[in-house]
DNA sequence: CTGAAAGCGCTTACAG
DNA sequence: CTGAAAGCGCTTACAG
């Protein structure tokens, strides 16, 4: 059914249709009911591509989850089984915020994963076509900055999430981050109010923007309670489990060991923790231990650890609302935001003080 | 850039650009090739809305994953916090798969979540503005079948996956599930060649498909063995935990109760772990489980669970290829498909012959 | 308040 | 082999 039949059946012209799907004032209560009650009787919906070729909006935004082989994942990650992004715990929580959020601004979501450069064409082709007004991009790597920035630079709206890498100045896009600082605060302030005072930590790779938001965060910190930083107390791991093994090892090897350790990810956690049992020590008696990201098996370690979650619903959610009104303003602005963390308390931290009861 | 454009630029008409581009044989190699070569250079590319309203197909589908308030979600997966649908574990091997094989084929996919029956209305209005070829239902519950039922009738191209209900015969739609059936016959066998005659079985639901097939399974595999059905082996639970609890105090009640026990989903078994606990009986020592569905949480339970595993991946594959070979060939038939499961082979069940060796 | 008409950017018979 | 022209189904100034 086109327009055209609709307004025959009514003895309307298809303008008139036209101005009341699209809401037209100056149209008589009485001819807007009819209108509408047709609408519905007949299941008519305007042709969509018909819409936008005369210049409605599309309405259409597309979510782009990177996972370019020969790159690592997200940073703060560990690839699982096949190193495939849907084995990735933010996948649903990021896909369904999109969806929401979008959903509830009456916007469709494209979704595509991209994992070769071929595919990454493809994901041009989606603007050059004009099949969406903008896109959220997630995991990038170094890789894909170069398509990407291209398509920046040629004004289409882009959207970043979790850009681990210190990203370009100049480009007019949304970058969403989880305030990695903030949530390296609230973990040495936890330590600090269980009354630890000798802290140690594990790093991830200093490369990345989040390991090092995360290691400033606990050096200010201990400053700002004039702790000494001990250069002894800082091990540069690199995100993974074996660094955290290793970091283990090194942070107890000297003398007067630190009584807890921040550890930059879950992942280094896991080696963390394995170091720790084979050094006969308990968890957190001996010592208590931080980590940071809440990845899905965080509460299943034993003992279920402490941690700082990122959300990436939120961070999701609050890419989704800013692309979409850059969308409807129609032009881009630099726009970076942080998204809060959130302390997750679990068994993994004990007290240090006089009293021996747990917060 | 416009095709009149392109086409200007090369001293060609519009007709040429677009018969390059839609492959037409009779042009010779030298115009194709700097159509093309203008093509790369100026990043041409078609207006998607212009192709489709001219006629060309739009190579694009729909995930919808069906979460409508006040009915559960998918019948054998319990639903966690707050029964939002990306809690659910085959959100991401489903969503991944779908975009996945579509990508393959060379077609895009929208994504949508629908929590209301206004949601509802929306995923309808993408099919009649023309903006998807066909779509992929996931989840379908009582409440939805009426407008998915509506959207089969009207010839529109439609793929379910997981439908839990027994399906309407006369539907010219696809169906692809797993085949509880051969599942349940793998469990059973398992349970048998592990020297097991006396098992009994917690059944989910009866009033959905799954259940019966499961139980089906069940009951043939043991008649085929010449083993003896006994009523009291048989406990009627509902896919709920707490059947799973009493299921278990029920069928260890009596005298001479079952060496092994077969859960019909994963997340019964929780509750049946606990009433063993409660029973002061081990698990597999005492008493063999096996249960369906590999559960994200089956090899984190204590001890780690042998479950029957449904592939969503393969199930989502076979939808997609099934879907778009439909809309390929523009006609629906009726196509009902069973995918196979797979035995997860973990620490729930020990041989019960003459040696003890665990198999 | 409402209709006739142009125009959006393609594709595809129709000619030549 | 290739161009001119119709047509896809809308929206929106332009008239009236």
């Amino acid at each position: 059914m086109r327009s055209e039949d609709l307004a025959k059946l009514l003895g309307l012209s298809r303008s008139t249709i036209s101005r009341v799907i699209n809401n037209y004032p100056d149209i008589p209560q009485s001819t807007r009911e009819k209108v509408w009650k047709a609408i519905e009787e007949y299941n008519y919906a305007p042709n969509a591509s018909a819409r936008r070729l005369a210049g409605v909006k599309n309405k259409m935004i597309a979510i782009i989850l990177l996972d370019v082989k020969d790159n690592e994942v997200l940073h703060h990650v560990k690839a699982t089984d096949d190193t495939l992004i849907h084995n990735n715990p933010f996948f649903s929580p990021i896909v369904s915020a999109v969806s929401d959020q979008a959903n509830k601004m009456d916007y469709y979501v494209l979704i595509s994963i991209v994992y070769s450069k071929e595919d990454l064409k493809k994901v041009q082709s989606l603007f050059y076509q004009k099949i969406i007004d903008g896109a959220i991009f997630v995991g990038m790597q170094e890789a894909e900055n170069e398509m990407i920035f291209q398509l920046i630079e040629q004004k289409y709206f882009i959207a970043m999430i979790d850009t681990s890498e210190v990203y370009n100045k100049s480009h007019n896009a949304i970058y969403i981050n989880a305030d990695n600082y903030e949530g390296s605060v609230k973990a040495v302030s936890y330590l600090l109010e269980l009354g630890h005072t000798s802290i140690g930590i594990i790093t991830g790779d200093l490369n990345k923007l989040s390991a090092k938001e995360r290691l400033a965060g606990f050096e200010v910190t201990l400053m700002k309670h004039r702790i000494e930083l001990t250069r002894n107390f800082i091990y540069h791991g690199d995100f993974t489990e074996s660094s955290g093994y290793e970091g283990v090892k090194y942070l107890l090897s000297g003398p007067n060991p630190p009584t807890a350790i921040f550890v930059c990810n879950d992942t280094m956690v896991v080696g963390a923790y394995k170091a720790i049992s084979e050094l006969g020590l308990r968890i957190p008696e001996d010592l208590s231990i931080i980590g940071f990201d809440n990845s899905y098996f965080a509460s299943y370690l034993n003992p279920p650890l402490t941690t700082v979650e990122i959300s990436f619903s939120d961070i999701a959610k609050r890419a989704t609302i800013c692309l979409i009104e850059t969308i409807e303003k129609e032009q881009q602005q630099r726009l970076v935001e942080k998204v809060n963390t959130t302390l997750i308390e679990r068994e993994s931290c004990l007290v240090i003080n006089s009293t021996d009861e747990k917060k």
